[in-house]
DNA sequence: TGAATAGTGTCTTTAAGACATTATTTA
DNA sequence: TAAATAATGTCTTAAAGACACTATTCA
């Protein structure tokens, strides 16, 4: 991607999708200036004034020529703007994160496991913004229900569990954790089985129009995983 | 305040105040066309490139600008863009909400209590970005110690309880809410009192480089005070 | 003394933490 | 039967809710 004609603002999107029971973001390799190394760049662009009606328009319309997805939530982390984020000078940014639902079927080029973020080379500030953008993950993860818009369509307690282990990067207690979502009331049950190597494990889907939660109380569980 | 001359981006601030226990925001009336009501304005304008470090920067100077005075306590709140929010077509405004503690003697002109705003005229979205800024403030005093950035130096308990509440628009339990900000052990007791028609008070002031603290519950309230 | 407000005692309730135990499958 | 993972039972703990009660001042 080259700059764009109007640099004064830009829309940044932190994709962010699961495989394999880990956080995966999207990144696209830049034009590589003859290095051996490639530079990776979240997705983003200008607001087309034409046919975006508003920046979440702009934020949709980039994801789907990328990706040619739909995201299952997207939100605003924050503006930033300032003179030193880009060697072109004062540069305003709005940085948004996009969840897409876990699909079986799907290429895994540009997706990079978020836990091996250092080993890459980002443009710009690009790795602030994805850390921003995962800690704000976080902290949802500890007072909503938010992760549920990584999982797929059917799921076990204990993938979800695993789901938010991985966003908040940490061990969470399996009795606190099925109760809290459980009596959310924001799941139905199937009347099917995921079988694995031992015992098999109720299949739930998510209910209808309640997705997000938010909880009375924040969920700790203890460091690190 | 005209129309600026980059028309693309603009930063919008809602700065609230307490002033006889009640919350108010700084509005500034635009020349107003031959009409016999004035239009209130957020105190607002373009990033300036020359002398602005970075948005906060901005918001900074108009604070300063306007008001001669510096907020305890800067927050951003949203980038809102679209073609419909401005006649002018497409705009984008970042919109902050900026505390100023309470200081005994200051003019009120140009400042008016939130619960009036409805007899107002605003300009453009800015009761919709004021409102949007009162929900985010609100939110924060169900889980945070934030209102402590409006209080003046020296404080009582019934007075930070009825700035909650003023936020929350609910009542709150007094022991409760005693419980919950001395625990937290953001205050310090001084060794007087405020006197007024009856039992004294004791007086505390906050603990420097306390005043943030995010408690594990939400605090909730009934309704409506 | 009574009104007003400050401040406390204490029991209840809610929901998470801890952790052991049982259940059901495959190899 | 052993290993693996699913699912539950149940006691503890932390912190808010409810609400009555005491304390201290002024008029």
């Amino acid at each position: 991607m080259t700059l764009a004609a109007e640099p004064l603002f830009s829309v940044e999107v932190v994709v962010l999708r699961l495989y394999q029971q880990q956080l995966y973001v999207y990144l696209t390799p830049q034009a590589s200036s003859s290095s051996t190394e490639s530079i990776y760049s979240l997705i983003n662009g200008p607001i087309d004034y034409e046919c975006d009606k508003n920046i979440e328009n702009t934020v949709k319309r980039l994801i789907e020529a990328e990706l040619n997805a739909e995201a299952s939530y997207i939100e605003q982390v924050k503006t930033i703007g300032n003179a030193t984020r880009h060697p072109d000078g004062w540069m305003v940014a709005s940085v948004y994160y996009a969840l897409l639902p876990q699909l079986a079927t799907r290429s895994m080029t540009n997706w990079f496991p978020v836990k091996q973020l250092d080993k890459l080379s980002l443009a710009y500030d690009h790795l602030a913004l994805i850390h921003s953008s995962l800690r704000r993950l976080k902290d949802k993860a500890q007072y909503t229900s938010m992760p549920l818009h990584l999982m797929p369509a059917e799921f076990t307690l204990s993938e979800l569990q695993r789901c938010f282990e991985n966003i908040m990067q940490s061990y969470i207690q399996k009795k606190a954790f099925r109760r809290r979502l459980l009596e959310a009331g924001l799941l139905i049950a199937l009347d099917r089985e995921r079988r694995g190597k031992s015992r098999p494990a109720q299949l739930y889907r998510i209910k209808r129009g309640h997705i997000i939660h938010h909880f009375s109380r924040k969920m700790f569980g203890k460091a690190e995983e």
